[in-house]
RNA sequence: GGAGAGGUGGCAGAGCGGUUGAAUGCGGCGGUCUUGAAAACCGUUGAACCUUCACGGGUUCCGUGAGUUCGAAUCUCACCCUCUCCGCCA
């Protein structure tokens, strides 16, 4: 959520940002017109209920109140009719009402860009900044990842289908290891590089969700249990960033770091017919998720080195990578500036996203209230956070799997993994 | 799921329906004292919002939401959460 007070002081930023992304501006106007409404509706409430106030105290001071309160009446009763008319009106256009007009504009406008951001409306505009290692040459055809996992035997989506439809995957023997020893590679990784391990919910309320910016219009939608009105992950940023929720932390506590690895559960609705196959987009997939908490004047370096976190992890797995800044129209709700960190992918022979690193900025503090103090003496202010995959796991697995391929149908296990996954090879027989 | 207890400021813990945003203690901050520190003593110390160029003024907040009242932390109702015991269970 954007603070009120910049929205009325540069509504101009707003209004170009929003351009920016490819969303009509026209709300900021309707907003600036409600909130001048409803402050000056506040300020008549105020005016009023101050003077029913001072009535209150006089009864409170005289020594027989019952007196005091009866000569009082006509006053009070005429200052009772007017709060409630006063309180009617303000309350109409609240923000602090669920339905107010005011609260659901302010709630969907996105995230300032920041001004490094590029332009660009699709993935076609998003901006190169670097690349990491070469694609591997094969002297063989080289085979899709699904088609590797099966005839070795650790990857099933038929039975997948079976048992729980369309976007699911099974991974079985070696798979669910090699899964496994990449998840403890990336937390040992991430230990490394002082983020806190955190277990958090994978279910959680529909305040949580909201409070992270995941539920908007502009969101997919999400797993949920509507009796119980709790939602599944769609990634532990959610929990994570939502940790320190309500609070006020002391500036000695930031940064905070944090790395979860967690299932996320998402819908995908919005991507029929994409990725159809494999273990690319699934309803349910494994993640490592890492999550900063700083100061608003170091979230721009922060960035950086969570990105530089997660690209380790890849060139320690020697897979060929790059980064690419993402352009206006593709940016997230939440972000005021994204990097994309994407793999090779021999099969598509392309890259493709396997982690994303965002700068939220004070947009998921301000829902979530979450606030720092700079001295004992200063106002709170809120903090900002930033969120990365460290790694998305499925996506890694693939990324192996089709890189480390062998004319014989077998992987090799990268170097770095060896010890985690306590082998070299994935073979045919080995499963 | 059944039975009970409880939710007050950073923490602990008071609070006959009436100048209570809230005693007291701890902690925090500032000061006195000290070569320095500790101790002691003095002072200060919640948040959000509205208004003002500013000084300041005002409103709201004692789990949440409604209600009674001129006036609610205090009374009524509903809901939420936490804890303890029982049942079930990985």
């Amino acid at each position: 959520m954007l603070d009120i007070n910049l929205i009325r002081r540069d509504p101009d930023r707003v209004r170009r940002s929003c351009e920016r992304r490819g969303i009509d501006p026209s709300s900021v106007d309707e907003i600036l017109r409600l909130d001048e409404q409803y402050r000056s509706a506040q300020t008549a409430v105020q005016t009023l209920l101050s003077q029913k106030n001072a009535h209150s105290a006089t009864i409170a001071r005289a020594d027989d109140k019952a007196e005091a309160a009866k000569a009082l009446r006509p006053q009070l009763d005429d200052l009772a009719q007017q709060i409630a008319a006063a309180e009617e009106r303000a309350e109409m256009i609240s923000p602090q009402r669920a339905d107010s007009p005011l609260r659901a504009l302010l709630e969907n406008l996105p995230n300032i860009l920041d001004s490094a951001v590029p332009d660009g409306k699709t993935e076609e505009d998003n901006v190169e900044v670097r690349r990491v290692g070469t694609p591997r040459a094969f002297d063989f055809e080289v085979k899709p990842h699904w088609t590797i996992g099966e005839s070795l035997g650790i990857l099933d989506f038929e039975r997948a289908a079976k048992l729980a439809g369309s976007r699911f995957g099974i991974l079985i023997g070696d798979g669910a290891r090699l899964s496994r020893a990449l998840i403890d590679f990336f937390l040992d990784r991430a230990r490394a590089k002082s983020y806190v391990e955190v277990v958090p919910p994978y279910l959680v309320t529909r305040r949580t969700m909201w409070s992270t910016g995941q539920l908007t219009k502009f969101s997919d939608a999400m797993f949920c249990d509507p009796e119980a009105d709790l939602f599944m992950i769609p990634t532990s940023e959610v929990p994570l960033t939502a940790l320190h929720g309500e609070e006020i932390l002391s500036i000695e506590d930031l940064p905070r770091r944090y790395a979860a690895y967690s299932p996320c559960f998402r819908k995908e609705a919005g991507a029929a017919g994409k990725d159809t196959r494999g273990l690319m987009r699934q309803h349910q997939f494994e993640k490592v998720e890492l999550v900063w908490l700083t100061v608003p004047e170091s979230s721009g370096d922060v960035l950086d080195s969570l990105t530089a976190d997660a690209e380790a992890l890849l060139s320690e797995l020697e897979l060929s990578h790059r980064v690419v800044a993402l352009c206006a129209g593709e940016i997230g709700f939440n972000s005021a500036k994204t990097y994309d960190v994407e793999v090779w992918i021999p099969s598509e022979g392309r890259y493709r996203e396997i982690s994303s690193c965002s700068n939220c900025t004070d947009f998921q503090a301000r829902r979530a209230d979450i606030r720092f103090r700079r001295d004992p003496k200063k106002k709170p202010e809120f903090v900002h956070t930033l969120n990365g995959s460290g790694l998305a796991v499925g996506r890694t697995l693939i990324a192996i799997l089709e890189n480390y391929q062998q004319a014989d149908g077998s992987i090799t296990i990268p170097l770095a993994l060896r010890s985690y996954f306590n082998g070299e090879k994935i073979e045919r027989s080995s499963t």
